[in-house]
DNA sequence: ACCTGAGCAGACAGGTCTGTCTACTCAGGT
DNA sequence: ACCTGAGTAGACAGACCTGTCTGCTCAGGT
């Protein structure tokens, strides 16, 4: 149904491999878990499997892309259903977060593992790692354009510390606590943030519109 | 010479084992690399690693035992070293921070990786990373303390999240300029958080001195 | 003179890994 | 009736892995 592709692009073998990788490759880690257990979860063949992806590295490539992909749709789709104000639209990537880490699912971030498993600049995982960081970060800095401070990139970098903090941390504990504390940390950083044309750093303040600079949606992540 | 113990806790061959392995597993990983690359490049004969080290396993849990002990002794002492002023011994953890990213040694924390290659509770590389994960927020919660804050376990915990997100994206980005911006996010959140005794979010405030709660060293990290 | 302990070299077992290959099935479309 | 494309099972090569074992050297202490 549903119009077969003529390719191989899409098929349901090829994401019940994915599938199935996902889930081995999170739990266990990229180089534990061999061909091999994959094929056998998936109910698939091993040509079946070489048939659409190259080798391994390419297949956890997929995978990373693929998880991409669909992070970057839900953040979309939450920050355009947000309310205007561009700090609340900001907070919703860390409201995301936490959702993330209290997953049943989660077992630490997929993209640092693969980056930390195949660290060298010319393996796969590692370049769509580095790929989809990048494009979080973009997409703070859209968010932190919006806001009316006088260094959106550096605050947008300060907010992806935490970030990947809480990542680390909720994986290293066990516990969905470090996305709560990245969120306040990320709050008082946006209240103290220089403003635009200000000296000193940010006073009081606790809610501030200050009016969206930027028309469009704040970024695409990939 | 100097005195060589009786029993196998030290030795010549042991630490050429550690320090070569070290460097190796930070560079390509644990699982990617095997013990014979590790021999080879230390010139030592497997009989010889067997007789140090049960297994594999133990070999990395010992590598991160003793780079864990060394963190926690160059901290101490720089903290010990460093002025009185509560918030200026906090960002020492930061300017070692930095200094470590920006070590050609660096390539990822090795306490972070080896919890995401060997992700299992038992397995002893991870319980390793996360005794020392745990030591490095309670260094940062004593030093809290020392501060006036109204909540310093909560600000400790804000500030690992920055800690461990610079180490992350230092990793990623292959550049030392998180250590900075985490540094700077630190100072922020710093002087940001509310302090004893008092409703609102931090007035302004750039030195504090508000006398030391706890008597001895802040925290030994192991 | 002798023993002990540390270390060495290298073979070895048994397993696992990735990636390739062949020969087969089978449904759907023309 | 035939062809094509997707998938399958399983064997296979060749490399690599960890951990064990044997037999050897050799320096230092008693």
């Amino acid at each position: 149904m549903a119009g077969s592709g003529t390719t191989t692009r899409s098929s349901a073998k090829r994401d019940a491999l994915l599938d199935t990788a996902e889930g081995l490759f999170a739990r266990h880690g990229y180089r534990a878990v061999g061909i091999d257990a994959v094929l056998a979860a998936a109910g698939v063949a091993k040509m079946t499997l070489y048939k659409h992806f190259r080798s391994k590295e390419e297949l956890i490539a997929a995978v990373l892309e693929r998880r991409a992909s669909s992070i970057a749709a839900v953040l979309a789709e939450r920050i355009a259903a947000a309310p205007k104000d561009p700090g609340t639209r900001l907070l919703v990537v860390f409201d995301w977060l936490e959702q993330a880490v209290r997953s049943p699912e989660f077992h630490g971030c997929l993209f640092i593992k693969a980056a930390s498993e195949y660290p060298a600049a010319e393996d796969l995982p590692r370049q769509a790692a580095e790929a989809f960081k990048e494009g979080c970060r973009h997409l703070l800095e859209g968010l932190c354009r919006d806001l009316a401070v006088a260094d959106p990139e550096g605050l947008a970098r300060q907010l992806q510390l935490l970030f990947e903090g809480a990542l680390v941390v909720a994986f290293l504990q066990r516990t969905p606590l470090a996305a709560g504390d990245a969120r306040r940390a990320a709050e008082a950083l946006l209240a103290s943030a220089p403003r635009t044309g200000q000296a000193g750093g940010g006073p009081p303040l606790t809610s501030h519109r200050v009016g969206p600079t930027t028309g469009g949606p704040p970024g695409s992540l990939r």
